[in-house]
DNA sequence: AATGAATGAGAGTTCATTCAT
DNA sequence: GATGAATGAACTCTCATTCAT
């Protein structure tokens, strides 16, 4: 995102680090942190396990890195809702139903957000970080969208910031049940099909009722 | 040189593997699997390292066994899910919203669920195995159930199966949250209010006609 | 040397630090902490690797106890020296000529002083313990002893704290040369044959001429 | 990513092992062997991890030629010992308290010292170049000036290797002292002061008839 | 049954050494 | 010659597991 550097010669050294990051976030998506071996992560960057630690002073270190380097690509999602936010009502769930879910989909989501979950107790910081930076500005925006649409007549009632989890839930679940239950098993959910029939529903169920009160 | 230790008062034998059971549970959901030491386990249980292996064979021994033995408390959501099958539409969102979300908070179901997210990579038997007792059992009955009731044209036309996982998301995504982002002084969501929001919305949402009043 | 403790039962418990330690000093002596490998301390104590961490934290937790440890056989000889505190200055000399040079050739001194000094760089926080709690102390009551006699009458005036650099030095040194330079072939010196002879130098050296100047 | 370095200028290629050994001598001296690290001494030699390589095959390539390299300014010390052979007594004491502490006293004589003492265990060939090309020679030709003085008449009977070592002692370890104790607080000894003093007491302690006077 | 000292395989980490540039 | 990124063997340290008591 930021290195353009000059492109001298070195064959490596500058792809290197992002290489590495890449793999271990696979390796710390799939198993955790603690489980995850820096010999498993070395061989997928294809590098020694030495190597590791000429970019990264301690597997802490490196996680870190994977964790926040994660945000970035995830932060399009927030983007999306925040560039969303001065038009009509049925519009923001056209948006997140299309833009939200096929960026989920597209994007590796699904591993880190397992990994976030599964490590948040163990790495506080990490699980703050992603509060601030994504999880919060996220369920901000779309709540501050809501507000809006109440204040103009388009939704009902309620409590703004419960209808933004109500809305984002159900692909959020989804994208968990591909990782845990999905491998074993289990029948998947096409998350742009999810994201349709739930905005539709939510339009309907959200929505202030037809002008003309019996 | 070390701790002096607690009064070495006998404790009832037979709830030994209990307390262990009980014990270990904090601390896998706390840490994960990896993470988790036997010592603190131990500690927790107020017995000896050793003594663990009187009931437990291994250290995944006693996780399988924490990951089975909390399925039991969560089936009482299953079966209260089951129970209000035949019951019209807006009785079964009643019940979600109420008994399920009331156990939900109830229980100390969090931490395992966070638990078994963040380890279904690791061990995917236990994952299965979570999927077809619990979590397929009360996806399916809540299917079945709407299948029902868009049979008797209660529910508007739309994948039943999404529906459910439309209807149940919000409760979990509230609790991982609690789990996840609350240590970190994100602000809580109240279980039981969003359900009987979530509740009111979907009832709304899905019902075939505009909710006629009275 | 100190822990009467419990006759209890356990076997070895009680004993086993001690074991460590007199291992460790062993190898820390002749290798120096760094070159010291953790496996042949060990081995030496007859005990695993893991052991070792039952009773210190860390590698360099053991060579401070070692380092610690060591001082107290060594107080010997500063007791020595403030016991003879009150006596005529031949029979001090005397006293650094037979007991001290004895104990030195006795105790398993020198190894340690090498290591002192090779690794005081190192670890500063034991070079000052070595220094306030035995070095100053035996330094000082000699120099105070020979302060004393000057003000008898029974030295010739000079710097009494070199006066006792120069009374101790050939036997620190010789203790050194076995170290260094008698493993490779040298011919060493016997300490208390270099006590004596010493001892007789400086006493001729360092008393007042006989009372009746030229 | 990481430091800018210094500014690239060509440096005469001559000097470089001698840059590199001087580097290598501070370290080790400091630090001992094995906790000396490569990156420290190139970096203080102002040249790559690699360079080392073009002029030493390994790292204790490099000890050796440093121990042997350090050889060289001390044998000023044994050269001024030997000049002073053929001399009347005194004239050998003066020498040795005002040449040789003077030496001492400017030369990085102390880390080197120290650092033989520290490694002799480790690296045996070491302390053999060192005792026989330095120390060996030292105290061979300061044992045969007092063997030739006492065959004169001039010093008293009595070991004269061992007067030898009582004549040196106190200023080696003044300077180990240096080295040791005065980087945690301790006071040092002025070494041209203690050898004036010592030079004083032994030549009034080795002669055979109580310092004639004129 | 229960303990906890002891084990040892395996993890993260360091660093002398190599080699493409 | 010179670099410094890369290697991998060897180290310290951890912790599930065992076993004498």
């Amino acid at each position: 995102m930021t290195d353009p550097g000059p492109p001298k010669f070195r064959r490596r050294k500058a792809a290197r680090p992002g290489e590495i990051v890449e793999a271990a976030l696979a390796v710390f998506a799939e198993k955790g942190f603690a489980a995850a071996r820096l010999d498993e992560i070395a061989a997928r960057a294809g590098v020694s396990k030495g190597a590791l630690y000429l970019y990264f002073a301690t597997k802490e270190d490196l996680f870190r890195a994977v964790v926040e380097q994660a945000i970035a690509p995830n932060m399009q999602v927030v983007r999306a809702i925040i560039a969303a936010h001065p038009g009509p009502f049925p519009e923001l769930l056209g948006l997140v139903a299309e833009r939200i879910s096929g960026l989920m989909d597209a994007l590796p989501v699904g591993g880190v957000v397992k990994m976030v979950i599964g490590e948040a107790g163990n790495f506080p910081e990490l699980a703050r970080v992603w509060h601030e930076r994504l999880v919060s500005q996220a369920l901000g925006a779309l709540t501050d969208a809501i507000t809006a649409a109440q204040a103009r007549g388009e939704v009902k009632p309620g409590d703004a910031r419960t209808y933004a989890l109500e809305l984002i839930s159900p692909l959020l679940v989804a994208l968990i049940w591909r990782e845990t239950f999905v491998p074993v098993g289990a029948a998947g959910f096409d998350l742009p099909a999810v994201a349709r029939q739930h905005m539709a529903t939510m339009l309907t169920g959200m929505a202030t009722e037809p002008a003309a009160p019996g």
